[in-house]
DNA sequence: CGTCTTTGACCTGCGC
DNA sequence: GCGCAGGTCAAAGACG
C-alpha cells in the first residue's frame, strides 16, 4: 500500500519537476518575476517586523495576515508550505482561553485581545526559546482573512457556538520546544477567495439557505451544495514528522485521495467513523518539505473522546479532557485536536517552550501519560487506518513518538512566517 | 465477516 | 461553455 503511494508520489513529483523543468527552462523572465516578488515579500515583512515592534498596538498585526487570492504561505524553516485551500470554514473557537476568537469580533475577551494582554508573557517566555512572535514577519493585509500566528498551547474549543468568524487561525503548537506545529482555522470564504470577508461567509450561507429553500435542484446536490457552503470549521495544524497520518485518538475512514496541484504529494481525505459524526480531516505532507505534515480537521466532533474503543487511547486521553478542556466550556466536544495539542494547552506555556521535558514529567505526574519517558505527546503516533501494526499503545506512544521525536529535536529554530503570495 | 483502503468517476466551484 | 482543481462517492479489493 505504501508502495503504491510512493510509486504514486514518485510519479507525480516526477511529472512535477519535469512540469518545473520545462518552466525554468520557457519561463526564465517569470523566474526573474518571481524573484523580484519574493524580494518584494522579503521587503513588505521587514517593514512590518519594523512596525510591530515599535508598536504594541500594532503586535498582532505581526499575527494576522492575509491578502492575497490564493495563496497563503507559512515560512517554516525556509520552506514555504502552502496552505490554500484549507481555510475554509467560519470558526468559531470559543476555547476556554478564547485564544481563538476571530479577532474581528467585539468580544473583549477575543483571541486577540488576549494575546495583547499576555504580551509580556509571550515576551518573557520566548526569550529562553527560539520561537516567538518576534519571529513572525508577516506581510500586512487589508483584508479580514487573518492568519493567526502563534505558538499558544492549543485551547480545546467548546461546542460551536458561533460568532462571526471570518479569520483564518494559525496556531503553532510546537510538538516540541524545537519542532513546529502550525495549526489553523478559517472560514470557507477564505480558501475559496481570500479576498472575501465576513460579509462574504454570511453571504455565501445564505445562498445555501437559498437554495436550500428553492429545492429545485436535485436534493443530493442541494445537499452537497448545502455541505459546501456551510463547511465546518476547519482547523489545521503542521507537523514536522515523517508520519502522514498522526493518531489523533479518533477513528478515521479513509474516503479519498487527490494529488495536489504543485505537489507530489496526495492528499487524503479521512471522515471520523464514529456515526452521525461528520468529522473530517485531511492530510496532507508539504512538497516543499516533505517532512511537514499538515492536517486540516473540519467540523466537530459530536461524541466524546475518544469514541472509538481503541484501548488504551481512552484512558490516556479523557483525563486531559476532564482536566479543562471539557469542563471549561462544554459537554460537547469541537474542534478535534491532536492529544499533543490538548495536552499542551494544560502546560503552563513557559514551561511548554522553556523544557519540553519538564512537560512530559509534569504530564505523567498527573496521570495523563503513561509514558513519561518517550514524548510530550501521548499517543501521537501512527493511525491506524493507516494500516498501522501497532496494537498496543505502549508500542505506539512509544516508539512512534520516538520516530518523530529526533527530527524534531534536530530542528533547532523554526521561525515561522506568513508571506501571502499570489502565485496565479 | 466487518472494517478499512483504494481509486476511478462524479460533482461543484471558479477562472478564462 | 470549457477546463481545471478540490472534494466526495461508492464499488471493489485487502486485511485481520
Amino acid at each position: 500500500m505504501e508502495k503504491k503511494i510512493d510509486q504514486e508520489d514518485h510519479h507525480h513529483h516526477h511529472q512535477q519537476q519535469q512540469q518545473q523543468k520545462e518552466l525554468n527552462s520557457t519561463k526564465n523572465t517569470e523566474t526573474k518575476i518571481e524573484s523580484q516578488e519574493q524580494q518584494q515579500h522579503q521587503q513588505q515583512k521587514q517593514q512590518i517586523s519594523q512596525a510591530s515592534s515599535s508598536s504594541s498596538s500594532s503586535h498582532m498585526a505581526n499575527l494576522v495576515t492575509s491578502s492575497d487570492l490564493h495563496h497563503h504561505q507559512l515560512e517554516l524553516a525556509g520552506n514555504n508550505i502552502n496552505l490554500s485551500s484549507i481555510f475554509d470554514t467560519p470558526i468559531s473557537l470559543p476555547f476556554p482561553y478564547s485564544y481563538f476568537e476571530d479577532h474581528s469580533s467585539n468580544n473583549p475577551n477575543s483571541f486577540l485581545d488576549l494575546l495583547r494582554q499576555d504580551q509580556h508573557q509571550f515576551a518573557s517566555s520566548s526569550n529562553s526559546s527560539s520561537f516567538s512572535f518576534d519571529a513572525f514577519t508577516l506581510p500586512n493585509n487589508s483584508n479580514n482573512n487573518n492568519i493567526f500566528f502563534t505558538d499558544l498551547p492549543l485551547p480545546q474549543p467548546a461546542t460551536a457556538t458561533t460568532k462571526a468568524e471570518s479569520s483564518e487561525v494559525v496556531n503553532t503548537a510546537p510538538t516540541s520546544p524545537n519542532s513546529t506545529s502550525v495549526s489553523s482555522s478559517s472560514n470557507e470564504a477564505a480558501n475559496d477567495n481570500n479576498n472575501t470577508n465576513k460579509d462574504v461567509t454570511v453571504k455565501d450561507q445564505e445562498e445555501g439557505d437559498q437554495q436550500e429553500q428553492k429545492g429545485t435542484k436535485p436534493q443530493l446536490k442541494a445537499k452537497k451544495k448545502n455541505q459546501k457552503k456551510a463547511r465546518e470549521a476547519r482547523f489545521a495544524f503542521l507537523t514536522k514528522s515523517d508520519i502522514d497520518n498522526l493518531d489523533d485518538g479518533y477513528r478515521w475512514r479513509k474516503y479519498g485521495q487527490k494529488a495536489v496541484k504543485n505537489s507530489p504529494y496526495p492528499r487524503s481525505y479521512y471522515r471520523c467513523t464514529t456515526v452521525g459524526c461528520g468529522v473530517k480531516k485531511r492530510v496532507e505532507r508539504s512538497s516543499d518539505d516533505p517532512s511537514i505534515v499538515m492536517t486540516t480537521y473540519e467540523g466537530q466532533h459530536s461524541h466524546p473522546f475518544p469514541m472509538t474503543p481503541r484501548g488504551h487511547i481512552g484512558m490516556l486521553t479523557s483525563p486531559i479532557l476532564d482536566h479543562g478542556a471539557t469542563t471549561a466550556s462544554s459537554s460537547s466536544f469541537s474542534i478535534p485536536q491532536p492529544r499533543y495539542l490538548l495536552t499542551q494547552q494544560h502546560q503552563p506555556y513557559n514551561s511548554m517552550y522553556n523544557n519540553s521535558l519538564s512537560m512530559i514529567n509534569r504530564s505523567s505526574s498527573d496521570g495523563t501519560f503513561v509514558n513519561p519517558g518517550s514524548l510530550p505527546f501521548p499517543g501521537f503516533g501512527y493511525d491506524r487506518s493507516q494500516g498501522s501494526t501497532s496494537t498496543s499503545s505502549s508500542i505506539r506512544d512509544h516508539g512512534l513518538l520516538q520516530d518523530i521525536l529526533p527530527s524534531q529535536i534536530r530542528s533547532d529554530t523554526i521561525n515561522i512566517q506568513t508571506t501571502e503570495e499570489d502565485k496565479k
